[in-house]
DNA sequence: CCCTGATTCGC
DNA sequence: GCGAATCAGG
């Protein structure tokens, strides 16, 4: 790839918007790596943000914070077309409503590619071609294997054992 | 270990 | 100009 106009303004934007840059380089797409990313900031002389907080790290949701706006304040409704509008994935994560559902065995963290970590499960979680498609996420052993012990007794079964085996539920 | 941006330097 | 490798730091 190369940096055409678009992909400069893009990247314009979203440094200006307060993106790290490795987040920018995820939006740009794979195959753009943060030092990508850096070095085209300096060479473009957007070095130094308004506000560059050293390590912005996303504080892991922590309010126990049980109170509820009474009445949400109604968002301005939005006008025209806001198909193509940029609206940026949130940094930090929503409050984690950890709803019952999957109760499985692996207490799964259903991650981003972005979040995924070496360190974790990557057993693909839904439709690869949706928004809201997830790794598992769960820790896996060190160097051991790309699964988490529950993914891992999955992907590697005997063959026999696997023969007709509901292959239903793939997301899971 | 996770991450951040900055700098260097061969290509 | 580009970006991997490296550095320095939180």
């Amino acid at each position: 790839m190369s940096w055409t106009e678009e992909r400069v303004e893009l990247l314009r934007r979203l440094w200006n918007e307060g993106l790290s840059a490795s987040q920018v380089a995820a939006e740009l797409g794979p195959g753009v790596t943060r030092n990508a990313v850096i070095g085209k900031i300096h060479r473009l002389g957007l070095a130094e943000r308004a506000k560059a907080p050293a390590s912005p790290r996303p504080r892991a949701a922590k309010p126990p914070r049980v109170q509820q706006p009474a009445a949400r304040t109604q968002s301005a409704p939005v006008m025209g077309n806001v198909a193509l509008a940029y609206s940026p994935r949130p940094v930090v994560a929503i409050a984690p409503q950890v709803e019952e559902e999957d109760v499985v065995v692996p207490l799964t963290a259903r991650v981003t590619l972005m979040e995924l970590r070496e360190s974790m499960c990557r057993w693909p979680m839904g439709d690869p071609t949706a928004s809201e498609f997830r790794f598992c996420g769960a820790k896996s052993p060190i160097g051991a294997g790309p699964y988490c012990s529950h993914h891992a007794g999955i992907a590697y079964q005997p063959a026999q054992d696997r023969r007709r085996r509901d292959h239903a539920r793939i997301a899971r």
